[in-house]
DNA sequence: TAGACGTGGTT
DNA sequence: TAACCAAGTCT
């Protein structure tokens, strides 16, 4: 008896699973060991759009010092955004905070088992929902996230572009997902975008859909799936005000919307064409060099003034720093002065 | 609905 | 080096 496509991919991932601290590997789940939801959860919401060797020892860290969706829901806000620093996306982290609360305070600490309800919850949109369905309840949910639409695209040979593309490629991965082992077989279509069908120089000789792969039957596997042309970045500039009193630095939160809302910042001017100077205390401010800083739609070259004696800031506040706690840009602005190199991206 | 929203690794 | 890419969501 043929073996369906989706007993094909399983096979492989018996043997072939990659070991992640959040995952319980094929061998243990057919020993009917359960995923916990908590960490299932936690992890589809750190790998949103970041590489799962970036996320691996944030999970880890945060699984030490929160175990247990009450531990986190109970965290203040300044240590999760803390602890969050350096990952990105910064609306992932509160919009975590949100969800763990929700679930620990009107959930009773459980995570609801259906695509439909986790749907409902901060943070969790259409993959992320299909993903803890199926991968801590075991629910035949189709995740479609970048890897899904590589592989499907390829195997279908659907060429139109993305995002167009979208309906006919959730269509194909739903007709593929199994009512037997639906949450090995997410993880397992992932595994293999990420090992074997890869954006790049493709690994079709090893890949257990070689056939009946309709990209590779027609030698264009690796220009699938086709995108739509990505727009240029423009350049912005700014001011950056490094303050010392002591060993405390001139601090301030940013605001809860926008780019990296919430986060723990150095005080800076407005960020455009013509930045206007914007010091946050009288002092004599020097010139201490430039951080670029790249993000995901524009280039960002900050003009870093420092000043050690500065007057009554008029805002922010002086305290103590873990430089570790702060996004990226910042990090630069304060390893400039630090370590005196020029940031560079 | 298209744009906002980070970062680090790879090519 | 500049561009591209990675387990998307929200507005």
């Amino acid at each position: 008896m043929r073996e369906g496509l989706a007993q094909v991919l399983l096979d492989w991932y018996d043997d072939n699973a990659r070991v992640m601290p959040w995952r319980v590997g094929p061998a243990d789940r057919a020993r009917g060991q359960r995923p916990d939801p908590y960490r299932i959860w936690l992890s589809e919401i750190m790998l949103q759009q970041t590489t799962v060797a970036a996320v691996r020892d944030y999970f880890v860290r945060f699984t030490n010092r929160w175990p247990r969706v009450e531990d986190l829901a109970a965290a203040e806000d300044a240590e999760v955004m803390g602890a969050w620093a350096g990952l990105g996306y910064y609306a992932r982290a509160r919009n975590l905070l949100r969800c763990a609360r929700v679930v620990a305070e009107e959930l009773d600490g459980r995570f609801p088992d259906t695509e439909a309800e986790l749907l409902k919850l901060p943070g969790i949109g259409p993959y992320t929902a299909a993903a803890v369905a199926a991968i801590a309840f075991d629910r035949p949910a189709a995740v479609v996230d970048g890897n899904v639409e590589r592989v499907m695209s390829r195997l279908r040979l659907i060429e139109t572009p993305l995002p167009d593309a979208k309906p006919a490629i959730r269509q194909a991965a739903e007709t593929l997902t199994p009512i037997e082992r639906p949450g090995d077989y997410a993880q397992a279509v992932m595994d293999l975008g990420a090992t074997i069908c890869t954006p790049r120089n493709p690994s079709c000789m090893l890949c257990p859909w070689r056939s009946p792969c309709a990209a590779r039957e027609a030698g264009v596997a690796e220009t699938l799936p086709r995108k739509a042309p990505k727009k240029a970045k423009p350049v912005r500039r700014g001011y950056l005000y490094l303050a010392q009193r002591g060993d405390d630095w001139l601090l301030e939160q940013r605001p809860d919307k926008g780019l990296l809302g919430g986060m723990l910042a150095f005080p800076t001017s407005d960020w455009g064409e013509a930045p206007t100077p914007a010091p946050p205390a009288l002092a004599d401010w020097r010139d201490a060099g430039e951080v670029r800083h790249t993000f995901t739609h524009f280039h960002l070259i900050l003009r870093v003034m420092q000043a050690d004696a500065p007057g009554p800031p008029s805002r922010g506040a002086f305290a103590p720093l873990d430089p570790k706690t702060l996004p990226t840009v910042f990090r630069k602005a304060h390893k400039l002065v630090t370590q005196g190199r020029t940031g560079r991206d």
